[in-house]
DNA sequence: GGAATTTATAAGACTGGCCA
DNA sequence: TGGCCAGTCTTATAAATTCC
């Protein structure tokens, strides 16, 4: 298979996967979550998490865990938390995990988290780390918007990388109030100011324009740079791939190879 | 800002058809 | 049969992407 054609496939899989959670609105839930700076830990530990969202797309009831939320259910002052940061963290985990674990047949709609480094399995390391048994969300479960996104309007043109990610892109061209939400490295900085009501309210904020964002792309109103081509994968290349490639074309040349045989025998006869 | 991963591109190896 | 050429496939390398 040529590689427009793989472009188009991928293409149709995540119209499929939006299409799947337009119809099951209320069984998908959107996470993401705010951490430590990846590149300022010198001891060799994985980053703490600071705070989770987890929003059900359908009702907007946003479910938070939080280390500062951990704090003042414990009371903990501020100043104290770097102190006690292993006991809240773990804390805020077990009520992620209990809330995770009591959401049979729910998925999960996240950006991006993919890996040990940033990712469901970070979290899970997390809290292995702290002496917690994680509950696994099967893979199946998972919907990788910002893929999706790739895979539906093309890696190049749908928006620019730009200096604070894809997703601030989006929000600009979209024209969609970025209010309290921190960049990557305006979180870590949060992190390090132990500024932890921001870095919840923008991992809140992250979870509310993720919504938005899925919303627009569901009812067709999202705006990218991609191009009507783009979006529709309509390309000289993948109508060439497309006639080369399909069954019946073979089917139309052998034929015709036929005709062309009996044709030329009837000439000799 | 770091580093792993993904994607794109280039280069080289291989295969098959054609012709002398 | 051997050499040449074109097309395809595989591998290696470079560039882009990604998160906080």
């Amino acid at each position: 298979m040529g590689k427009e054609l793989t472009k188009l496939k991928r293409r149709r899989e995540a119209r499929k996967g939006f299409d799947d959670i337009n119809n099951k609105r209320d069984m998908f839930l959107v996470i993401h979550y705010s951490c430590e700076s990846f590149y300022d830990i010198k001891d060799g530990r994985t980053p703490r998490i600071t705070s989770i969202a987890i929003r059900n797309f359908s009702t907007g009831q946003t479910h938070s865990f939080s280390i500062h939320k951990s704090a003042e259910q414990s009371h903990v002052p501020v100043e104290e938390v770097p102190d006690r940061y292993d006991d809240l963290e773990r804390q805020m985990l077990n009520e992620y995990f209990e809330f995770v674990k009591t959401r049979h047949g729910y998925s999960f709609i996240h950006w991006n988290m993919r890996d040990i480094n940033y990712g469901f399995q970070a979290i899970e390391h997390r809290y292995k780390v702290l002496g917690g048994e994680p509950f696994i969300i099967d893979d199946s479960r998972k919907f990788d918007i910002a893929r999706a996104l790739i895979s539906l309007y093309g890696v190049a043109a749908y928006v620019p990388h730009g200096d604070f990610g894809r997703l601030h892109s989006l929000l600009d061209i979209n024209k969609i109030t970025a209010k309290d939400l921190l960049n990557g490295k305006q979180e870590a900085d949060a992190f390090d100011n132990k500024e932890f009501i921001k870095l919840h309210q923008s991992t809140l904020r992250k979870v509310d324009v993720m919504s938005n964002i899925l919303e627009r792309v569901l009812d067709g109103s999202l705006k990218t740079n991609s191009t009507w081509m783009d979006v529709n994968g309509i390309h000289p290349a993948v109508i060439i791939e497309v006639v080369t490639d399909h069954w019946a074309w073979s089917l139309v040349v052998f034929v015709a190879g036929v005709i062309g045989l009996v044709a030329s025998l009837n000439g000799l006869f």
